[in-house]
DNA sequence: GTCTATATGTAGATAGAC
DNA sequence: GTCTATCTACATATAGAC
């Protein structure tokens, strides 16, 4: 694979990215993003089977995105705590897009879920990633049941932004997070 | 409108709500219906103009079965306490539905936000309809921030949904209603 | 009111020139 | 590797016979 080649491929992939979430992944067709990137049609073929395969990349592509950015919020502290609330932040971070569009993992999931098995699969991939890291960060603080708070923290966080989007209140999602922060900053160091 | 117009009517409607949440709105052609209900496709415009016509007929039909559903809940009990236990009951209720498909009124809000901004705000409806119906019942507890609460509420159960049918985790249903519920328990009635 | 046939557009996917 | 032209299927929607 050239550098011409792989350039052009990434330049699908992350416009495949960014309609997905604004538009879904059913509802976003290869000329949207032959539209989004210059690429014609046809020339998908080359770099992809399928669009399935192009969900595979997207998905690949935002677990290596999110778990970059998970390794910057354990190298801002060794506090499980501050790495925590470090990972909350993204509710703000991202708050003008999760209003308009929800989450992009949560709404992908929620998506797929609807579809055949192995879509539903790939799709959890970047929830995975999350809750093993979570995982750990509780298992850090001593937390027996470690795996379960970090589910309870993402479906806290998924609630907010389903909640936000479907009411475009941003201000939803600046009170949960200060709950959300509260709660996390009340979790043991025994 | 004779009776048996109102029938094949409702049918379409009832097939619809079905198929819009197993395979979400966009992913259900009038071909599936006509499937469901063995309607013909053309004779679906006979009783609506578009296929968003049926989305508005669906969620009017489900403004009515989740309204009616509330009401069972006022009927249970005079305390709004009891009636908040008997609303979460339906994570419960639903959980087989759930695990497999979400919530039917989340994941068609999360869908829809990614349209036009008149989809979007048909589909919120029932959230709507939940939203102020708990604020009554928290309203009724004394609770100086009702709407919060109910945002809240809404908000756990949402995330709750997402993370169970993603995961596929039913475990994780059951427990969160048991901290749901112990919630609800602890809201004030001074 | 009910149904068949069909119009029109676009989806994902392919063939083959260059 | 790149691009155009095109295939096949199916989407929503319409026309018009019965």
């Amino acid at each position: 694979m050239g550098s011409k080649g792989e350039s052009n491929r990434q330049l699908i992939v992350n416009a495949a990215d960014q309609l997905f979430y604004r538009r879904g992944y059913h509802q976003t067709s290869f000329r949207d993003i032959s539209d989004a990137t210059g690429i014609p049609r046809g020339n998908f073929y080359y770099y992809f089977k399928t669009k399935d395969d192009i969900l595979n990349a997207v998905v690949e592509s935002r677990v290596q995105d999110y778990g970059e950015m998970l390794q910057a919020c354990e190298q801002e502290s060794s506090d499980p705590r501050k790495r925590l609330l470090c990972f909350s932040n993204m509710l703000s971070n991202f708050e003008d897009n999760i209003v308009l569009n929800g989450c992009p993992i949560g709404t992908l999931c929620s998506e797929l879920a609807k579809d055949e098995a192995d879509l539903k699969e790939v799709s959890r991939a970047v929830f995975t990633l999350m809750r093993n890291w979570l995982t750990e960060q509780f298992t850090a603080l001593n937390c027996a049941d470690a795996d379960d708070k970090a589910m309870d923290m993402m479906a806290r966080m998924q609630g907010v932004t389903v909640m936000a989007s479907a009411f475009g209140d941003r201000k939803f999602i600046h009170r949960s997070l200060a709950e959300l922060q509260a709660w996390i900053n009340s979790q043991t160091l025994s």
